[in-house]
DNA sequence: TGTCAACTGTCAGTGGCTGACATTAGTGTC
DNA sequence: GACACTAATGTCAGCCACTGACAGTTGACA
């Protein structure tokens, strides 16, 4: 189960706030040494050693070790679903999608913070998308993620997601395109949150041309 | 089976035939041990055992304990991108997709069979979906593929790969809603290939209209 | 303070995977 | 047919990811 309080909160007695420094003393020595030295290259003993616990104990919090890669991401991924969730009704589904991702952006880089410098963040996708291993679970998660999102556009408009293909098409269809933005952000120089932000946008924008028939008549 | 295309060739001296042989058998029984009793359940040696091989000769064959799963998938896969780089270029790039899944989709049956049992194959499929370890393996290789195949259509259309957004855009979304379409069929019951045909045909046929603002003027 | 439960360390063991080296078995040559 | 050459295989030792079992330690709470 994830942690019910990301943020700064006094989180309970001083055995939950152990646990929390560990978690994150964890992820951080992980994300260092991953993005330092490579995936492969590390082992889960040295990220251990680094936090001076032993490989069990690491195993305890997370389930292997590419789990660890993916802690910051699924915070990210949290807070996107709530802003969706927060969407009016009376939004397009696809105009929802954009609207939740754009809001999401403008305040995630905060909520990173809070666990890792968002520098090393930004490193770690880089080194995730770089790394076979990690590219495919990273896939995955997208995936189960898609299901989700397709579930509440569903909901949204009072349809069944598994007899009208419409919400599953759409939101393939738009998670693909979110996907190739991330992949062009992470081989491109500007690490900021602004310019995922901006090439996100751009992005998505082209999705309506691109499925047009003839692409030469309006270039 | 006609067995019309020289598929049963010679393939060169007896060493050649021998290692063809070895291969074939391996996927055979791996995929057979993965289906009975399940992909994690399996071991590489008991693989091995049921070829008579030693394990070391397993990962002589195959880089690891997933790829096995997916020899079968890369046939199939071979055969779409022949017949996409064959179609002509007068075609408009989504309808030169659509036109090259159907084509491959039509004689991919009996490419299967020289290998395996189709049936098997179709458990196989299925397999993978619901192996988490799989699926995220499957994915990686379909995102790769999208990556071949955007630059195939860029190239047709005489344009920059990562210069014009529009060929990855595109092909991000047409796989996207392809692989909604295998997955939709994975959990289906007619495990026959052309019901895959018919879903690949229908779920892309709504591709434009989900991408419309409004769902609810044309019902 | 003492009891209980949660957290952690240690240890042994399984399975995926690799490098090194010896052995076996097609291939081409005389 | 004997002979060297080399690809394919088997064996063995070893690393690393991961897990179950058990014991020791440390917060929580009456």
């Amino acid at each position: 189960m994830a942690t019910p309080t990301p943020q700064t909160a006094p989180a309970g007695g001083l055995r939950a706030r152990k646990k929390q420094r560990t978690r994150d003393a964890l992820i951080r020595a992980a994300l260092e040494l991953f993005t330092e030295q490579g995936y492969e290259a590390t082992t889960v003993d040295e990220i251990a050693e680094a936090v001076d616990v032993s490989q069990r104990t690491y195993f305890r919090y997370f389930a292997n070790k590419e789990d660890v890669a993916f802690a910051v991401q699924e915070m990210v991924e949290a807070r996107f679903m709530a802003e969706l969730t927060a969407r009016p009704a009376t939004e397009a589904p696809l105009t929802a999608l954009r609207s939740a991702v754009m809001v999401a952006w403008d305040d995630i880089g905060s909520a990173i913070e809070s666990v890792i410098p968002v520098e090393l963040h930004m490193r770690s996708y880089q080194m995730i998308e770089s790394t076979p291993a990690l590219m495919a679970v990273h896939l995955r998660r997208s995936s189960e993620l898609e299901e989700q999102i397709a579930r509440l556009i569903a909901g949204r408009e009072g349809l069944d997601v598994d007899a009208d293909p419409r919400p599953r098409v759409l939101v393939a269809a738009f998670c693909g395109v979110m996907r190739v933005a991330g992949k062009i952000w992470g081989e491109g120089a500007d690490c900021s949150v602004a310019s995922i932000r901006e090439l996100t946008q751009s992005y998505l924008d082209h999705m309506a041309p691109a499925i047009d028939d003839d692409w030469r008549t309006h270039r």
